[in-house]
DNA sequence: ACATGGAGTTACTAGTGAGTAACATGAAGT
DNA sequence: ACTTCATGTTACTCACTAGTAACTCCATGT
């Protein structure tokens, strides 16, 4: 990887800027994976800088300080979320509903999906945690509002759609907690299952 | 109330003993309650202490140390989920898997509760850390069991047991993370209701 | 009165971990 | 050669917290 660059922009030289933003997030891989396995408090800054054979200070070269650091991986996680938020507008209101949590349980099999749950139960503030608040407070609402619309176009059958909510964020974040990256199912089998799964419930169906 | 003992038996003072207890008892409502809303690490002994007027070497009295308080209250906690682990033999699996979970929800709407999961995912070690992964282990079990023998008598639909443990477990334990003691719906309506809904799954039965 | 020991306190140790200051190095531009 | 700046490092400070030592105090039984 030899650097190809012959016309040396007179600000900022390309090279220089891209290889920060690599470390960067060399930087957040680290730092996701460290997280992920460890939560919050039994992660120290020297073990991600360990994990990248630097020392801590340049830790701090990269990253404003930890809370930073937790929350720009679990906030990159959030915003996968997101994305599949807004939903084809022809389909039911079910098959919206699906398509989001299919995506959401597929984040929280990675290393920053987990992070967005050390977030939350380790009670970051700052600008950082108030994102992530805010950003899981619009995920509930819009599965609120599936669930509400759900029951109208009759997709999705009568029920608490708070309650509910809480219920199907609550498995999803499970998955956080075992699932195994080398293990027999891969994460979109998994959510893929799950969906399945809260869909149909566990009554057969006659 | 008052203690209305008369003859004063030459061992143990039973007033003594009694007292003990009670206090015991106090100190582990306490920390239930502080490793409840601030999880393992951010709960200090000192907040413990604080709690019930005390300073922190009085609490070295009444347990050996941190795991040993948090690892009692969460195993407490355990113990009533585990009671209702043997179900009525007459009952279809559904019923069966149906009355685990109600239990279940219950408990995770406590304090106490709450604890299993700040045990969990604080990787307490030691016997007590040790005794909740045996005692979460077979709670997982039993489901899958109950799971497998619903299939076989009709009243459960088919499914991979494993996966669907796991969804349960998950969508119960997130119970910890909202429950609210002074809001609208009580700790049973709510394991009421989720149980109802994880039953009858999203989709309306036509 | 006096000894005993249960219950609690003050004042410490020791370890850990976030964050920082100040210095080292080396590549790029002049 | 000389400066400059990006990038790291070593070597700290500072705060916090689990756990302990060594005492004080008071109720009880003799």
């Amino acid at each position: 990887m030899a650097r190809m660059k012959t016309v040396k922009s007179p600000w900022a030289g390309r090279d220089r800027n891209a290889e920060r933003e690599e470390k960067r997030e060399a930087v957040l891989h680290a730092a996701a994976e460290a997280f992920a396995e460890r939560g919050y408090h039994r992660t120290s800054l020297d073990d991600i800088a360990a994990r990248l054979g630097i020392t801590k200070p340049t830790l701090y070269y990269y990253a404003r300080n930890k809370d930073d650091l937790v929350s720009a991986v679990a906030t990159r996680a959030l915003d996968r979320i997101l994305e599949a938020i807004e939903g084809d507008r022809e389909s039911t209101a079910l098959a919206q509903l699906q398509h989001l949590l299919r995506h959401y349980a597929e984040v929280m099999a990675t290393d920053f999906g987990r992070c967005i749950i050390v977030v939350l139960d380790a009670h970051i503030g700052g600008p950082g945690g108030d994102l992530m608040q805010r950003g899981m407070r619009q995920i509930d609402a819009r599965m609120r509002e599936l669930l509400a619309l759900g029951t109208e176009d009759g997709s999705i059958a009568r029920g608490d759609p708070k309650l509910t909510a809480f219920m199907i964020a609550g498995a999803l974040n499970g998955i956080a907690r075992w699932f195994d990256e080398g293990g027999a199912l891969s994460a979109a089998m998994v959510a893929e299952k799950f969906v399945n799964q809260l869909t149909a419930g566990l009554a057969p169906r006659r």
